[in-house]
DNA sequence: TCTACGAGTGGACAATCTGCCTAGTTGATC
DNA sequence: GATCAACTAGGCAGATTGTCCACTCGTAGA
């Protein structure tokens, strides 16, 4: 499953622009109004876009502290009971399992280094959490983003003779 | 810094149905159209939405393997040339510094488990960059997500008497 | 008490866009 | 040679947008 460069176009145009309707699009990207609408269908139905979202800066709400907590878990339950208390915390943004020498990793947010403590606290309350390790990230010189791969993946396919 | 009860309900609003004009948002929430744009407005230029850029799912361009990669560099010229270099591979969603025994943490994608080895090789070669550590993020029973955050913030406003 | 001000309401307007439809090309496949 | 998917180009009614306006309301200050 993958995308053509006019698909490509197409994300990096609404991602730059997302006010853009279906209209401008089509006369920026040079192609006919139908075909835009058509693609982006296609896109949202095959899970490559997944939402348009407003994407909210949980800085501009005084939550100016990002940090990587890992947890080890009783493991006995499974993972899934003790994210699924996570998920409960508004503070934690992401869960993953991982490889490694723990069992989860999170992303949590506080509004200071204080009030990390406090959001440590809350988690290692969750039952079934047996220790976290935090690392608290002073800069994101790179915040996420997805164009540079949105646009490698054409790029990669036109050079694969199919 | 901070949102009321009304601003909470946009963000919800809009991130569940981002479809939705002005106008139909202005009937759900069952106030005057002006009021939401104005409130719309306010929330971008204050800089908590940042855009309504499309969410793209890497897993569903190919990319099914996560992982963040921490990094020890070489200190003399600083972060901020290596984070630079990093930002050109793609497949390097977000970087940020850190405290703790490495320097950088980034998050990367990448096709396969093979695939991944290829992209720490690139992540190696960058001048720079020591020594990598990679943990593979297996599963994510929290995908990213604001919205208890969101909610959160005027119900602590409201608590506090100001 | 009176005034000013920010925020919200409710309505109006022209311009624009959307959703939906039709008909004709084009290029690839069988 | 036929078929099919994808694209182009256009038309149409209805909905939405951007931008006004006049009015109300609650708060804070004079």
């Amino acid at each position: 499953m993958t995308i053509d460069e006019l698909d490509a176009r197409l994300i990096t145009l609404l991602t730059e622009e997302p006010r853009l309707g279906m209209l401008e699009c089509s006369r920026r990207l040079g192609v006919a109004r139908g075909t835009v609408q058509a693609r982006l269908d296609r896109l949202i139905d095959r899970g490559v876009i997944t939402g348009f979202g407003p994407d909210v800066s949980p800085a501009a709400l005084g939550y100016h502290v990002t940090a990587f907590v890992s947890l080890e878990i009783r493991q006995v339950a499974g993972h899934d009971p003790v994210a699924h208390r996570l998920a409960r915390i508004p503070e934690v943004l992401e869960v993953h399992t991982i490889t490694g020498g723990s069992d989860l990793l999170c992303r949590v947010v506080a509004r200071t280094n204080s009030d990390l403590q406090r959001v440590i606290d809350v988690i290692v309350d969750v039952q079934g959490v047996l220790r976290t390790n935090s690392i608290i990230a002073l800069d994101t010189p790179v915040p996420y983003r997805v164009l540079p791969l949105v646009a490698d993946v054409p790029r990669q396919e036109g050079r694969r003779p199919s």
